[in-house]
DNA sequence: TAAGGATTCTTCGTATTTGAGCATTAAAAT
DNA sequence: ATTTTAATGCTCAAATACGAAGAATCCTTA
């Protein structure tokens, strides 16, 4: 049998923890988690989202989304209004207070970015990623989800 | 600047999700959750485990873990002591309940981690492992957790 | 065109995450 | 033998995860 520390989802896990750490502090004193951010990242790369492609880009489900948009749009960083065309889509974009504090947050996580890439080396990165890309696309056999 | 897409926890984490799509129809048939099923596999493996150990093994907060562990003993599947040595110390095992269980569910989650291994090769599986634990052991300059 | 089906978002209940702080117990320093 | 310091486990509050179910809207077919 495959030993604890060999599954493979734990060992994502723990990497990504390893990785979160040189983030997380940054994150900390803007006072925003990271569901919140991932949030906020994408709209300044896309624009305008709705709903449901947020939270595909993001991994963040549906329910929970609801709750995090609300508190977002509470302290006046998102905007939200529906589609003219299709009223059940709720389309999401930045305010100009977001933007502002995105672009002055982004070069303080690139300094770490900088640094995890020091410490693992950017060959290794490049292997990674090919991987986790690949990885990223299997799928059960029975996948009722996406036929 | 970096692509959304190209950021390295978020990268992470839908790996992760790939992986665990595989396993956790397994989990919701026997009504346990992730974190559950980690803290059991952890126990079978380690016999008897105090509280912070299996917190670090399993990537869990101690915050988390007091409500997961009263939750798995009210089910039955563990059992709770004080170490006689240090006072402080809970020490937590499995209960055989618990270890049958674990005999019979098992087979089915390595069932499907051979259908991951068919999809993403045992070579790529290979390297992937090999760049985790390395990216696993990278810490921030400033790290004030274990000097 | 009305009924059925699908999609999008939300609500709900329970479980977990996360940071902060507290109580108890040990070990080290005075 | 106290005081200090550190370690362990717990409580608390706010935010999020996740499955299930509900409401609104759109689409398709009879």
């Amino acid at each position: 049998m495959l030993k604890y520390e060999e599954s493979l989802p734990l060992k994502l896990l723990k990497a990504r923890e390893a990785t979160m750490n040189f983030f997380r502090p940054v994150l900390l004193d803007i006072s925003l988690t990271e569901q919140q951010w991932r949030i906020i990242r994408a709209l300044a790369e896309h624009k305008e989202l709705e709903s449901k492609q947020l939270a595909d880009l993001c991994c963040i489900l549906s329910p929970s989304l609801t709750g995090i948009i609300s508190r977002l749009e509470q302290q006046g960083y998102i905007q939200r209004r529906r589609s003219n065309e299709d009223q059940r889509r709720i389309l999401i974009s930045l305010t100009e207070k977001a933007e502002a504090m995105f672009k002055c947050v982004t070069p303080l996580l690139e300094e770490r970015y900088q640094e995890i890439t020091e410490q693992f080396t950017q060959e290794n990165l490049d292997q990674l990623y090919e991987l986790l890309n690949k990885l990223t696309q299997i799928k059960p056999a029975s996948d009722g989800s996406k036929p």
